[in-house]
RNA sequence: GGAGAGAUGGCAGAGUGGUCGAUUGCGGCGGUCUUGAAAACCGUUGGCCUGCGAGGGUCCGGGGGUUCGAAUCCCUCUCUCUCCGCCA
């Protein structure tokens, strides 16, 4: 969430920000948390003084009683006792309106760097980069999922049959292709610096308030009610979380860490062509790079982030672009997100596999996530994250552009980790 | 799943109704000494809210209660540890 001394001394700026994310009823917005702000500053400071005076009587009536003077203490009491409900009173008053508070700036969305485009939808999202790359299809190419079928390595019924509708049964060579990648992209950004975490695969709810799954995107992960647990939709969510609470030392900075996890997502109200064979699946695999960075540097880091997904790319030779994402389609928790897309050939379309972020102080404030400046005091650092990346839609453009009568031709950069270079 | 013990500051560990935001040790930071370092010695060392400031308030796992007053007493939840059972 947004932190309130920046709304409070930035009013103007603030509002102009969140225009670009199409917010309804925006200045009302602002202004009614300003407001509760406002009332409940003024009640702490009736409740303190308040609360002052009880702490002095209850000294002085400790004072007394050890001096064996009973009488005075008993009226010391009473008085006392009035107090206490004065300040009860100011007490639930104050926790209202900090609760009020709370769930109106929790339902804030970040706002947007001041350099994010306009737009109401991907419509207006902008190709900040292209990478080419020459693909010669057969005559009779195939999507994905055929593809898929006739060399029986991604099997879509059985999954149905286990499990239902958007969990795939990976199998032989299918199976050893996202093993290879998976481990192809943990050791690439090892390489780069990112320190490999292993998260666990549930979190609490806790952990979905930080990142900001919760309380608005509730209905978008699988629960554990019994349990109060959540499957991550994302490795991001615990590695995040990793934090939640800390004040880190800021000589670690950047602190960047890698995770492969499964993901699992709802994707409640998708249909269509959209959702055929690798396009959106309920569980799939991905590598996460999470960064913690010092908020005077996380925009170059996020250029960092970038570079090393789009050399992931490059080194499996499949063509892409790079969208900034207009304010319409930014997700509620970004501040600048960069969307990588590669061409899948068959399919004639682009495929999202990676999608990089920096929230700057948005999930840092929620999960009071800090460091301490040069002059000591706690600071919210910035969080950043990128998909690097996510399997399935790799896969998908994998299979469809390197297809040959031959057979399905791996990228070199996987051969060491395949043990054969082509799927036939 | 059954039985028991526990949760205090970065860590360890005192504190069982009043002057305790909390003894002490370690660690951290600053200094003295030293060519430098170590050792030794001295000092210092939490977060949050509020206020221009002085200051005030708040926090001893979370929530609730008793009391003029709670780290300390009561209830409840969560978590951790030990033993038994089960198990990869």
């Amino acid at each position: 969430m947004l932190q309130l001394q920046y709304i409070k001394e930035h009013r103007e700026e603030c509002i102009s920000r969140l225009k670009i994310k199409n917010v309804k009823d925006l200045e009302a917005r602002v202004d009614e948390i300003l407001a509760i702000d406002a009332e409940r500053r003024a009640l702490q400071v009736k409740a303190d003084a308040v609360k002052a005076d009880q702490n002095r009587i209850a000294k002085e009536i400790g004072a007394l009683m050890k001096e064996g003077r009973r009488d005075e203490a008993e009226d010391r009491k009473a008085e006392s006792g009035k107090l206490k409900a004065e300040s009860e009173e100011l007490a639930s008053r104050q926790a209202e309106a900090e609760q009020a508070l709370n769930e109106k700036l929790l339902s804030l969305p970040n706002a947007p760097h001041p350099s994010v485009p306009e737009g109401r939808s991907a419509e207006d999202n902008v190709v900040v980069a292209q990478h080419d790359v020459k693909i010669n299809l057969p005559e009779n190419a195939l999507p994905h999922w055929e593809l898929c079928q006739k060399y029986d390595i991604i099997d879509f019924e059985l999954g149905n049959k286990i499990t239902g509708a958007g969990f795939p049964v990976y199998k032989g060579k299918g199976a050893r292709l996202q093993r290879a990648l998976i481990n192809f992209f943990l050791n690439e950004a090892a390489e780069a610096g990112y320190q490999e975490i292993m998260p666990p695969l549930m979190v609490n709810e806790a952990s979905g308030l930080g990142t900001g799954q919760l309380p608005d995107k509730e209905g978008q992960m699988y629960a554990i009610p019994l349990d109060g647990f959540y499957m991550i939709p994302t490795a991001e969510v615990p590695i995040t979380n990793l934090y939640r609470g800390e004040i880190v030392d800021a000589r670690r900075f950047p602190i960047r860490h890698v995770g492969y996890s499964e993901c699992f997502r709802r994707e409640a109200g998708s249909y269509g062509k959209d959702v055929r064979g690798l396009n959106r699946l309920h569980e799939f695999s991905k590598v996460e790079i999470v960064v913690i960075e010092h908020p005077d540097r996380s925009y170059d880091t996020l250029e960092e982030m970038k570079h090393h997904v789009g050399s992931l790319l490059e080194k499996l030779g499949l063509p892409y672009h790079v969208l900034k994402l207009c304010g319409g389609d930014m997700s509620f928790t970004s501040a600048m997100t960069f969307d990588f897309e590669v061409w899948s050939a068959a399919q004639q379309r682009w495929l999202e596999v990676s999608s990089v972020s920096n929230f700057e102080t948005f999930q840092a404030n929620r999960m009071k996530l800090r460091f301490k400046d040069e002059a000591g005091k706690p600071q919210l650092c910035h969080t950043l994250n990128g998909s690097a990346l996510a399997l399935p839609r790799i896969v998908a453009a994998i299979l469809e552009n390197n297809q040959t009568p031959d057979g399905i031709l791996m990228p070199q950069c996987l051969v060491p980790y395949l043990g054969f270079d082509r799927i036939d």
